[in-house]
DNA sequence: CCTTAAACTGAACCGTAAGTATAGTTCCCG
DNA sequence: CGGGAACTATACTTACGGTTCAGTTTAAGG
């Protein structure tokens, strides 16, 4: 039962982002999603309860999907380091390459999408966004403490703060990517921000002074 | 006869920013405008080129308030120190301290609103955005590069990147001020760039290793 | 004061979008 | 093969949003 049903409504879902990253969620008319779905009107309201559904059910989705994604990073990043300090730094490598990889389009971020449009997001909407971000930063929090019980912590930047800067960093580079048109301004920033993740755990002083699974790990040439 | 002209054009370009930066553009009607603005239609299309204008309208003026701003707290940090790299850390204290003061309605940023917004904007908004995003960029590349006069730049992130990044701790702080409801995190987020910024230059050193004008430039208490 | 252009009013117009209603059709599972 | 879930097809309501325009008011100069 749910094999016929998941194609159709994943479908829609899977267009309705698209559309709705490219042109907000309230410039994306009902009519844009079903002709790019190959499904009618009454096909979409038998699956969403309206347009403040089909928005509640982008959002689950979305997050799930990003989970998955930071978790396999996590693993991968896992695989190839003990050091917790280095597999941070490795994760955000990935990150940052996998950015670079992406079709030209770019993708954009629901949440940040829907943070500038407030108005007819229900209450659950919102919430779930808040979740969103909360659960990002509660990844990060614990990769840095893993790294920080490892090296000290230099600078006077709270550990939440620098968290949520991973999520500043991505946000901001996808809307430099966007208006310039070119994805590497993702990267860079994801880069910048492991710059400072390095400095801050004192990663960047000579390879003299710090333990021997910091050096240079897999570089990355920055454009 | 521009005093009477100004007068309703400017009433309408401030109710217009502040509606839209709270749904979005495309949610906000043109009667929103007008009901907050005192003015009908066929006012609001005497001063307009419709809607599209509108939007062309607001970001010109967007970016000259914007200029402003940074001109203002430029001009403060220069009157507070002669070295370069200390001038760049006081503007980004003063900066972070102006959104920390901000009253409890987080503004927001019409060049990211826009950014998710791509539909119906025309060229020219999409280029003026550009030009607010080079601008920016060009800014704070100019106070690194006189920074870097002074001191030795470490790490491997380049100046560009560095400069965006300003942007992108900005927008994204914004974007989790407006989530979370609080002010707070745009201040952390432009803080956390100032660290960065000042352990690039290596003013992180004990005192006795940097000049004396480097020393504890007053000190913004985090949250 | 009178003219004239700018500034503005008010109502009408038209497309479009969300949502509803309904009757019928296809598909899959037990 | 029976029955419910997953749709199609079509028509319709309702309302709202952008735009136009003919006409009226306001202010400023000669």
């Amino acid at each position: 039962m749910t094999g016929r049903r998941n194609s159709s409504r994943e479908r829609i879902l899977v267009n309705a982002e698209s559309i709705i990253l490219e042109k907000g969620f309230h410039a994306t008319s009902i009519n844009d999603i079903l002709d790019k779905s190959a499904i009618t009107k009454g096909g979409f309201f038998y699956h969403f309860d309206g347009k403040p559904g089909l928005a509640v059910a982008l959002v689950e989705r979305y997050l799930v999907q990003d989970d998955q994604l930071f978790a396999e990073l996590t693993e991968q990043a896992e695989a190839l380091s003990e050091d917790p300090l280095h597999r941070l730094l490795i994760f955000l490598n990935l990150l940052a390459e996998l950015f670079g990889r992406l079709p030209e389009t770019h993708p954009g971020c629901l949440v940040a999408s829907f943070t500038y449009e407030n108005q007819l997001l229900n209450e659950d909407v919102r919430q779930l966004m808040q979740q969103g971000l909360l659960s990002w930063r509660q990844m990060m929090i614990d990769k840095l403490e893993r790294a920080g019980g490892a090296y000290a912590m230099k600078g006077d930047v709270s550990i939440e703060t620098l968290a949520d800067m991973f999520t500043a960093a991505i946000e901001g580079g996808i809307m430099l990517a966007r208006n310039f048109g070119e994805n590497r301004y993702i990267s860079e920033q994801v880069l910048a921000y492991r710059a400072f993740v390095r400095m801050i755990f004192g990663a960047d002083q000579p390879d003299s002074l710090r333990p021997d699974s910091l050096r240079p790990e897999n570089p990355v040439r920055k454009s």
